[in-house]
RNA sequence: GUCUUGUUAGCUCAGCUGGUAGAGCACGUCACUUUUAAUGAUGUGGCCGAUGGUUCGAAUCCAUCACAGGACACCA
């Protein structure tokens, strides 16, 4: 089964030739006293010596050979470690006798991970490169690599094997590094601010916070199902009834739906709650949040995203209503009549569901012509509050809610509000909830008493956010897929034959 | 979930209306001491995603299934 294949078996007797050579094929014996882009950095002044070359400074860099040109007694490997690639020449005369024609020509390829040490100098055609002196394996590459030129772009192998994705995408590994940047920034932009960093359960035994359908595990021990978190939302504001007054928490929710190019079943948000504050504050602080990031990962406000621009030094705030005219070229009398709006969409060639209503209808307006047109930064504001079920009623108008959601590039990335603390109010809501529940609705809340309690021994008037990290990510790289901003993002299993025969 | 496109050598891809498979890279052998996807010569390499069907004959046509990409629906 495993090692079958013919280049396998081929490099595999090259391994067992090293070894009859005295060379351990996977040694750790690593001596590495640079990084390929020290080297260059520090080695730039060779290309202004005369002598093109400096015999006296002594480096060891290990990676993997990328490239192998091979010209008789000479040769040029690529070698690339985390940093970069560095060309290293080699020459038989340069390494112990018999070593280039015996081990390096013969049983060195492309995929293996090598130390080579040497003096560094520029080639005639002017890349600064190693002179090789000492060339060790380190490690021996069993399996070839794709094509060099090409590299692999099956998505389907570059998601399920994602290391081989690294090894040959250069731009990949750069997407992931400004990830885990924008993850420590958003860690530490809230730090700063005198946010407490908080984990919370994962496993619940009542899946809240979030319309979402849950996974479900079992608890042996306790002889109870648990949901795998749909969010964060319901421990994060227990918090704040215990006292702390600015917490957040960066983790994965999961929610058992479908996938496609936004969604994968288990993916990372940030969720933080700030006793004391309104949603008015929290527009403030995602807009330095924004300006934040935008500075440390030294992106342009004018950021590309596939075909649009998206102006990040434009940020505004829309009420929704209004949005519906001024952006989405609804007409003024349609937007504050259920029949109208019904009319006007069936007119349009848009069929909604009987029933519905009017703040669920504006929705659908908004959902319709109004969502991808936001493309520069807008904070909607003034939402109904039927379609608002966690967000605290504006006390001046009751039909609408303290609450926004962001969207940039035609797409919701941030959804936050004033939060719900009236005990009863809530109790009535998980109340309804449970009702649609049993009607069929299974992404229904349940009803969550502890919860409940926890509320009657007061929160703070709070406002609270939630904002979809991958999302972020994508937007901030350009990338269109969901898939290319996780590592490694969910895929069925291929091998079904072999499942069947073990079931 | 629906529609649609794809699956051929380790990788990237050809293969037209059916006649038992082809290139480049990689790998083997040879030549070559400043190359840049090095070059030149030569050779090895395949159950054409799986299972059925049509046919004298299937990578090619049909059906089902699996996986993937894209679009739509729902959601963050």
């Amino acid at each position: 089964m495993a090692f079958e294949n013919k280049f396998i078996q081929q490099r595999i007797e090259k391994a067992e030739a090293l070894r009859a050579e005295g060379i351990n094929p996977y040694s750790n014996d690593s001596k590495r006293n640079t990084t390929i882009e020290k080297y260059m950095n520090v080695n730039s002044d060779i290309a202004e010596k005369e002598e093109k070359r400096d015999e006296h400074r002594h480096y060891i860099v290990s990676g993997r050979i990328k490239f192998f040109r091979i010209m008789g007694k000479a040769s040029f490997i690529k070698i690339e470690d985390e940093s970069g690639m560095l060309q290293v020449y080699v020459t038989r005369d340069n390494l112990a006798e018999g070593f280039y024609n015996t081990v390096f020509k013969k049983l060195v390829e492309v995929g293996d991970i090598v130390e080579v040490s040497g003096f560094p100098f520029v080639t005639g055609k002017g890349e600064l490169s190693l002179h090789c002196s000492e060339f060790k394996l380190l490690t021996k590459a069993i399996a070839p690599l794709p094509e060099k030129f090409h590299g692999v772009t099956d998505k389907e192998i570059r998601y399920r094997k994602r290391y081989l994705d690294l090894i040959m995408n250069n731009e990949v590994r750069k997407t992931f590094q400004i990830r885990s940047k924008v993850i420590s920034l958003t860690r530490r932009f809230f730090e700063d601010k005198g946010f407490l960093e908080v984990e919370t359960p994962m496993m619940h035994p009542i899946a809240g916070g979030a319309n979402a359908k849950p996974f479900v595990t079992h608890h042996n021990a306790l002889g109870v199902d648990r949901f795998l978190r749909i969010a964060p939302e319901l421990y994060l504001k227990r918090l704040i009834v215990g006292g702390f007054e600015a917490v957040f928490e960066i983790n994965r929710n999961f929610r058992n739906e479908g996938m496609d190019a936004t969604h994968n079943p288990e993916f990372t948000s940030i969720e933080f709650y700030w006793a004391y504050k309104t949603y008015k504050d929290l527009i403030e602080i995602t807009k330095e949040y924004f300006q934040y990031l935008f500075e440390h990962l030294n992106l342009p406000t004018l950021l590309p995203y596939g075909e649009m621009e998206v102006n990040f030094e434009n940020l505004t705030e829309l009420p929704l209503i209004e949005s519906l005219t001024t952006v989405g070229g609804v007409p003024a009398e349609v937007v504050n009549e259920k029949e109208k709006i019904v009319e006007f969409l069936n007119s349009k060639n848009i069929t909604v569901k009987p029933g519905m209503n009017l703040g669920q209808l504006q929705g659908e307006l908004f959902d319709e012509f109004v969502e991808d047109k936001l493309i520069d930064p807008t904070f909607i504001t003034e939402y109904p509050v039927e379609i608002s079920p966690l967000a605290r009623r504006d006390d001046k108008n009751p039909a609408i809610t303290e609450r926004f959601e962001l969207f940039i590039a035609g797409r919701e990335i941030a959804n936050a509000f004033s939060e719900l603390n009236d005990p009863i109010d809530q109790y009535e809501r998980f109340k309804g909830q449970g009702e649609a529940k049993e009607a069929g609705d299974d992404e229904a809340h349940e009803m969550d008493e502890d919860f409940i309690d926890a509320l009657s021994y007061g929160m703070a008037p709070t406002a609270g956010q939630g904002i979809g990290i991958d999302r972020l990510v994508m937007l901030l790289t350009n990338e269109h897929s969901i898939r290319d901003v996780l590592l490694f993002p969910a895929m069925k299993p291929v091998h079904t034959e072999e499942r069947q025969e073990e079931a």
